[in-house]
DNA sequence: TGCTTGCGACTACATCTGTAATCGCTCATT
DNA sequence: AATGAGCGATTACAGATGTAGTCGCAAGCA
């Protein structure tokens, strides 16, 4: 249990415990995200390539994803299909907070800093920031 | 465990090999970089009442860090005193990088982007962001 | 209608992680 | 020198993770 410290999220305080999606188990939820229902088949070929996990091994994660309610299916005649019963976004959100968290102290502009300073940020990239910046402060 | 080299920290090259470093472990190295040298007890100290760590496994977070490579120490008298061996910028930066594949599949903007549309953004964070930004444009 | 085969369920297992307790050595003290 | 106290080393152990093998059942084939 981690002790939670000053959590300065006000009004939209609507996490009803998300699962704790680990590094593999992303892989497969932003499959399952990207290609919304599917069966274990239809992700193993999506990821062959990609990754080099046997297919046993993305039938493992999904099993996992099951488990804790990540994921939800339907049978249809042999095969499950399944599909994502948690949003990106709010996964996606409760991760970056995590995540900025621990590394950079909650702070956002030091990440920013950091990867603009590493010039890894393509032109494309720094053209989006700025426009989500520009139209942020619209606001 | 011989101290490892120290770290180049040179310019960003791919560093080779810099060690994983876990949740619990980023708390201690954080600690570690922002006092510079110092013994077990003094992160314990440090760390006591934000973390409700017992000083053992302060301690062992420690000494697995020095198993990694992260930290390295020289005796003094009977006690340790230990010191990063990585710079914190170099493992910022793998580490987001890492993340921001995982999850934002490389791409740095939707990351951006859903903090601001989380609202959870500091003005103060937002301000900092711009200059960010403007400042890499001048470049 | 029994056989084959493709799927998911169950099982496996070495690591890594979080979280500590206990052992043993070295310094300082008597 | 013997003793006690403070440190790091060693050991522990359950749960998560990465990675995968085996079993049993259901669907379709012969």
């Amino acid at each position: 249990m981690t002790a939670r410290k000053s959590a300065p999220t006000r009004t939209h305080e609507k996490l009803p415990a998300l699962p704790a999606i680990s590094d593999a188990e992303w892989v497969v939820m932003r499959e399952f995200w990207q290609r919304g229902d599917s069966t274990a088949a239809d992700i193993v070929t999506a990821l062959e390539g990609r990754m080099h996990w046997k297919p046993r091994t993305v039938q493992s994660l999904i099993n996992r994803l099951s488990g804790k309610g990540a994921l939800g299916f339907t049978k249809v005649g042999r095969e499950h299909l399944y599909r994502p019963l948690v949003a990106e976004a709010d996964c996606r959100m409760e991760a970056s907070r995590k995540f900025v968290d621990r590394i950079f102290g909650g702070r956002l502009a030091p990440l920013l800093a950091c990867f603009v300073d590493s010039g890894e940020v393509s032109t494309r990239d720094m053209a989006r920031l700025r426009e989500i910046l520009a139209e942020a402060k619209k606001k």
